[in-house]
DNA sequence: CGTAAGATGAAG
DNA sequence: TTCATCTTACGG
C-alpha cells in the first residue's frame, strides 16, 4: 500500500478515495472516504493538544492506529492516527460514499435515505458498526474487521475549514472530494 | 468529589 | 434552533 500516514494533514488529504471496509459477523460494508479532518497536537482544537490522556492514548501510538471517542453523550467518532509515535496527530474521517452492505447500513442506521446513511462522523461511526472495541487497534494489520483499499481517485479536492470545534477555526485542515454527494456539509 | 464542555445528529 | 445524553477532564 502507498499510503503515507507520516503527517496528518498529508494524509487527510491522501485518505480521500481510500476504501474503507469492516467485516463484522452481519457481514460486510465499506465506503469511499469522501471527507476528513487532520489534528495535530500544535492544534488547540485537538483532544491532544495538552499531552496524552488516558482517553487520548491511541492517538500517540504507532501510524495506523484506531482511535475512537465517545461524544455528547450520544455519538462515537472514529480517527487514524498518523505521523510518528508519540506525536499526537489524527484524521477523523467524517463522510463516506456508501459502497457494499448498503442494507446493513440501513438497518443499522434505521434510515431510508441512503444521502444520510454516512454523511457524517458519526453516522459513518453506526452504519459500519464501529464503536469502543476498535480502539487502540491498528487498521493495517488486520487487528479488527476494519481495512483500507485502494479506491478511487478524486479528480478535485477543497480544503476549508473544519466543523463543530470553537477553537483554531481559522486552520483549514479539513479536506473533501469536490461536488460529492455524500459529503456532510458545503 | 462537582461540574461543564464537547471533532454530533435529528427533530421542530 | 433546540435538545438529547454521558464521558472526560479538570478544579477544589
Amino acid at each position: 500500500m502507498l499510503l503515507d500516514l507520516s503527517d496528518s494533514l498529508k494524509s487527510a488529504k491522501e485518505l480521500l478515495g481510500y476504501k474503507l471496509i469492516n467485516e463484522t459477523a452481519d457481514g460486510v460494508t465499506s465506503g469511499y472516504i469522501v471527507e476528513t479532518e487532520a489534528y495535530s497536537m500544535i492544534d488547540t482544537a485537538s483532544h491532544s493538544f495538552k499531552g496524552m490522556t488516558s482517553r487520548t492514548k491511541p492517538m500517540f501510538d504507532v501510524p495506523g492506529t484506531i482511535y475512537v471517542y465517545f461524544t455528547y453523550g450520544i455519538h462515537y467518532c472514529f480517527n487514524i492516527v498518523t505521523g510518528p509515535i508519540d506525536n499526537g496527530q489524527a484524521v477523523l474521517i467524517r463522510a463516506l460514499q456508501p459502497i457494499d452492505g448498503l442494507d446493513l447500513m440501513r438497518q443499522r442506521r434505521d434510515i431510508e435515505d441512503d444521502l444520510k446513511l454516512t454523511n457524517g462522523p458519526a453516522k459513518l461511526v453506526q452504519a459500519m458498526a464501529i464503536d469502543k472495541s476498535y480502539n487502540g487497534k491498528n487498521i493495517l494489520d488486520g487487528s479488527s474487521g476494519l481495512r483500507l483499499e485502494s479506491g478511487i481517485k478524486p479528480q478535485a479536492v477543497v480544503q476549508t475549514t473544519r466543523i463543530g470545534i470553537k477553537k483554531a477555526t481559522d486552520l483549514e485542515w479539513r479536506f473533501y472530494i469536490k461536488n460529492n454527494q455524500f459529503v456532510s456539509r458545503k
